[in-house]
DNA sequence: CTGTTAGCGCTTTCAA
DNA sequence: TTGAAAGCGCTAACAG
């Protein structure tokens, strides 16, 4: 019922091998034999079984993508950039997606990739050393998005830095006492943000002669609700924080809300600041701290493809992108802007 | 390197039939063979090479998963859960993501997943009576999700009967001035929900002895920012709506950000329903009407894969499931609760 | 209960 | 520039 390749030779009156060097765009097939095959094939509506295509020739054409959820902003859009970006360039997307503490032992466990894939693409994990040696045994080429790690291709931003970029905002707008929205960063399905996201807050601190008080550092898990609790939290110390760092637009968000239910006006008796830069803060009029998500995700799947096609089993010389922040000052955080 | 079949085989002293079969646990291999090559296997650190096997046995065990979008939460909340579903049962998800009405065009042109998955899942498309085609020239079974059509597996929710509860329970509260705040019916790359809940709103009003008003039906194109441009042009109107219905509770987050920037109260002044229940919406104390989307993506995956398992080619009595909706009232639509 | 064997539908030498 | 033929690593009869 459907045509396989022999069909196609059959009625291009040609043999299989040269329907599949024709098809493929290979070199050395005279221009009218590759003429007669396309329109035998189209005829035919036929299209190659990629499973007999990569028995045969140990290409997969499918790259992994493996994530720590999909219903945050962050990963949705990494999702939906490298899928496109696949898309485009011929390769399937298989979606791995960690879910939770247990689904992530069996994944790293299992190892569901193994055999399926030419390439892998890992988002925003914090990864054991055992975790990137089962990554390694896959024999792959693998590329790091939102991290960065010694002998992998990866793009990311400076969360350090960026992170401080916002604090060092907050501080000259003379705030001296602010505090932060952060993440787990001993939850086990970690990602990498509040680990560094955190270190800057705490160098801008630093830097400013302000001394660190755990008080003021308070988990909101990168949910609005948890940043709605953090900040509530904040709000009811005895020294409260003028100001207030978080380490997503979401935690934000929540703490916006908490902020507007205490009767206390932003950013006059709080300033707010995020990290992102969602579509939805230029709308709530969030400062904040602008990641180029779509462009590290297609900064790394790009270098990923190039690598698969030239089967280079060395990394390029420069494997580590990292890609620009902005400061993005909105009402949330100065009365008259700049 | 890595370990095939064969070399099971050898280690176990059977043949490779015998660790075909053992492996994925057919009857009639003796308890101790199995443990045998269960060991050889796990000594060897062998997995079977999918391609091979699909190739041989033209079962894919795979799945293809189309949505028009990844970026929002209910396709975040649809990809999630049908991603573990089929992980679960041991098939991988492809993932295609239409993204724009291009996209959409090549997608049923191309059919990328010709020859490559054992079914396909569509999620809140409206498709045409082409590209239902299309999906039925794949010879493989189709699950709707969102929407319904004769001669598919479907799960949805009544999306008319679900605005209609909403609408009702504003003209309950008294209001006889409603706006909708909806999404483009005519959108190319149309999903359902606008064309329905549309309908369940007139209905309400219908049933209420009120009139409709053009006026009154404004577009926020199922976003945050749509729904505060809607939700302002509905303000501005000379006989100005007392209520609003959002078809979205994103479009209704930018209702009430507007009617609080436009100084009046919520819901005094205007009352404000959504649609989805997502997460968000309780913290925002937005009333809406909660749909079950991991429920709705769950029972059309099972059923799916149980179509798949039985290789029926004929659909079972009941192929079109309907879930229930609730009202869920919060503050944004009445004084005191009930 | 187990082994033998013929494919599955391609890609890739190797010859011509 | 083209064709013949040998696999790729499995599954699925069929025999025993």
């Amino acid at each position: 019922m459907v045509a396989s390749i022999e069909d196609v030779a059959r009625r291009a009156g040609v043999s299989i091998a040269t329907v599949s060097r024709a098809l493929r765009g290979l070199p050395d097939v005279a221009a009218a034999t590759r003429d007669r095959v396309m329109t035998a094939a189209a005829d035919l509506n036929y299209v190659a079984s990629p499973f007999a295509a990569r028995l045969a020739s140990g290409r997969t054409t499918t790259v992994g993508l493996v994530v720590p959820f999909v219903n945050r902003w962050f990963f949705a859009e990494v999702i939906s950039t490298v899928e496109s970006a696949l898309r485009r360039a011929g390769f399937d997307l298989l979606l791995y997606n960690l879910g939770d503490e247990e689904g992530r032992a069996r994944f790293f466990d299992v190892m569901p990739m193994r055999k399926r894939v030419d390439g892998v693409l890992i988002a925003s994990l914090v990864l054991e050393d055992t975790e990137f040696e089962a990554l390694t045994e896959l024999s792959r080429p693998v590329g790091l998005l939102g991290l960065e790690r010694h002998g992998f291709l990866s793009a990311r931003i400076d969360d350090v830095a960026a992170a401080r970029s916002a604090v060092d905002h907050l501080v000259a707008q003379g705030h001296r006492r602010i505090g932060l929205i952060g993440g787990d960063t001993d939850d086990p399905m970690a990602f990498t943000p509040p680990l560094h996201r955190r270190d800057g807050y705490r160098d801008a601190l630093r830097a400013a002669g302000l001394s660190a008080d755990p008080e003021l550092e308070q988990l909101g898990y990168f949910t609005v609700e948890g940043g709605q609790e953090a900040a509530r939290r904040l709000l009811g110390l005895a020294d409260r924080p003028t100001a207030l760092f978080a380490e997503s637009d979401e935690m934000a968000y929540g703490a916006l809300r908490e902020i507007r239910r205490a009767g206390l006006r932003v950013p006059e008796d709080v300033a707010v600041i995020g990290f992102d830069d969602q579509p939805l803060s230029e709308l709530m009029d969030l400062s904040t701290v602008r990641q180029p998500v779509a462009d590290q995700a297609l900064d790394v799947t790009t270098r990923l493809l190039t690598l698969i096609a030239d089967a280079a089993d060395e990394l390029p010389r420069d494997p580590a992108v990292v890609l620009p922040t902005e400061l993005v000052v909105r009402g949330s955080s100065v009365t008259s802007r700049p």
